[in-house]
DNA sequence: GTCTATAAGGGGATAGAC
DNA sequence: GTCTATCCCCTTATAGAC
């Protein structure tokens, strides 16, 4: 357990803090308070908080994109075990950082030319395979609706989360258990759907 | 066709720009231009910048909920009628305002305070009705569930459009009739998940 | 590498003339 | 009701000592 250097102190605050509210509601002394260090440091170790957000952002689609990615890329894996092991990887990565979701989305339909940077040369989802595989098993459904039906039912209920609990749909306190429930319909959901 | 009155020119600017780029982004003076008017007049018409965010909010809120909760807490309106009158009312609505689920999702989770004023006294969702309604259809899937995939299913697209598009996963000029498709297979996919 | 001090400008808001 | 001019705080960023 390493104590931690300045660089990974800031990149926590501010992670912590842009997550929470965004880029412009987060303003850098809030960032340097947070993470217990000296305003100019912040400008020393990123140059500004431009630059800075930039690391956090690509941090955070990462961790978005690699519960996904691979797994629905991998001709190997079967599209049973694809669907479950997506509900799964985002159902745990979505409890331990629930602002993730809306943070990117939001910040990709606000600053779009941000992403244009990120996601170049990166061919983010890998259609063909699953459309290979959707035809094996005789399924009719297109691709991109596969897709996004799983991502709609494991991802929407963090996105829209204060609108659920503020409105009685789901207790606060029981919002973690009514998601895990969720993880484990997920399969059964889509099968159904694609029958 | 009236020419619109300083305040709502205000109103529509702000409503443009805080929709696009949220409440802390937005400046008061890109207001006013959007406007065409004096800077001062904003403050005389509306007192603050918050002030006039609230309005906006409130407005929008309203927008995303009246295509839902009156439809939903009909109990004369049957199970099947009232998915398809949301899928509808939502593909619809969102196509003419595509930012306005991610705006209001994001800016409920960053500023939780002002949502409980907004939404105090309103009991957003009236689950009883629903939940009579699938107990007589003899369908076991819970109200919370029921719900909640009606609107990841119509409004997540809406949310995730940046990332569907620039995966390539739909394309831009596409997207208005992917969502369109899907509006017409929701309440087919709804009861297969609920069978 | 880390600090203090401060520059430079942006931002919301208002006073007061018209 | 609408404008110009201005206040004044807050914010990002940097210079320079240690």
């Amino acid at each position: 357990m390493e104590p931690l250097t300045t660089e990974q102190k800031i990149i926590e605050a501010a992670s912590k803090l842009f997550s929470r509210k965004g880029f412009a509601a987060t303003k850098t002394r809030e960032i340097a308070e947070e993470a217990g260090i000296n305003l100019a440091l912040l400008n020393y170790y990123f140059g500004s908080k431009e630059n800075l957000f930039k690391g956090v952002v690509k941090e955070k689609l990462r961790m978005l994109l690699e519960a996904m990615i691979p797994i629905l890329s991998d001709a190997k894996v079967p599209l049973d075990q694809k669907i479950a092991t997506i509900a799964r990887n985002y159902t745990k990565l979505l409890l331990e950082n629930e602002e993730l979701p809306i943070f990117i989305l939001n910040e990709w339909s606000v600053n779009k030319e941000l992403f244009v940077d990120i996601t170049r040369n990166a061919r983010l989802f890998t259609m063909p395979v699953i459309q290979e595989q959707l035809k094996e098993k005789g399924i009719t459904t297109n691709t991109a609706d596969f897709i996004v039906n799983i991502l709609g039912l494991v991802m929407f209920p963090f996105v829209a989360k204060p609108m659920i609990t503020s409105s009685g749909l789901v207790k606060e306190e029981e919002f973690a258990d009514f998601v895990k429930r969720r993880e484990g319909n997920i399969v059964e959901w889509i099968n159904k759907i694609n029958a």
